[in-house]
DNA sequence: CCAGTGATACGCT
DNA sequence: GCGTATCACTGGC
């Protein structure tokens, strides 16, 4: 079934697991000045206490408590003094699992998402990563533990046309120093909203 | 290419 | 309690 809500045990999965589910679903955030929804086409998974790269890695914080929370909420922290990145929770049995949303292409409301990302010159970078999406979104730190499962939410996660493994590439995490041997970075193969690989404020091209 | 921006968390007193 | 390195980044050069 298409344009459903997502069920809370259908997301209480494995990290890697949860972030093929969510290429090609459907992120919604409806404000006061009206409703953007985004299609991911790019995703990192976050392990937990295993996994180095993850916030909830050194155990539970003021700032990740939601990662510990029921699948299906979302986790939303300020990075770099200037930016928002969103994370949908997955596992709910301790592991404090989280997928970050990386990119997205804009489906509608493009007409706000455009107003609040002025500095996109094409629609293709509205939500041309993880940041940029959030801000095309309108999501800030008021959305950070928000039930994205909850049909009166304002923040909702919907199933998006299911995106065959064939079309999915993966590849190391964006930024993440610690666990290069793991390729948990997920995108769709052909979509033009998928980030530019940076590392170390270099460009990667092609990896 | 690299400056901006500030919360976070760790290692020391 | 305090100093400070480190960011799951972006936009303007």
């Amino acid at each position: 079934m298409n344009g459903r809500l997502f069920k809370r045990e259908e997301l209480a999965v494995d990290p890697v697991d949860l972030a093929y589910l969510l290429l090609g679903s459907v992120i919604e955030c409806a404000g006061p000045s009206g409703t953007v929804t985004a299609r991911l086409v790019e995703v990192e998974a976050y392990r937990g206490q295993e996994d180095p790269a993850s916030h909830s890695y050194r155990g539970r914080t003021a700032r990740n408590q939601v990662m510990w929370g029921p699948a299906g909420h979302l986790y939303v922290y300020f990075v770099y003094g200037m930016h928002f990145c969103a994370n949908v929770v997955g596992s709910e049995d301790g592991t404090a699992g989280a997928v970050l949303l990386r990119a997205g292409e804009v489906t509608s409301g493009v007409e706000l998402a455009r107003a609040r990302r002025k500095a996109a010159r094409r629609d293709d970078e509205l939500g041309q990563g993880p940041a940029r999406l959030t801000t095309a979104l309108g999501i800030g730190p008021e959305h950070n533990g928000a039930d994205l499962l909850d049909p009166a939410s304002e923040i909702r996660l919907l199933t998006g046309d299911e995106v065959p493994r064939a079309a999915v590439r993966s590849g190391p995490r964006v930024g993440v120093a610690a666990a290069m041997d793991h390729p948990w970075r997920f995108w769709v193969e052909d979509s033009a909203a998928v980030s530019a690989y940076r590392r170390g404020g270099r460009s990667r091209p092609g990896r």
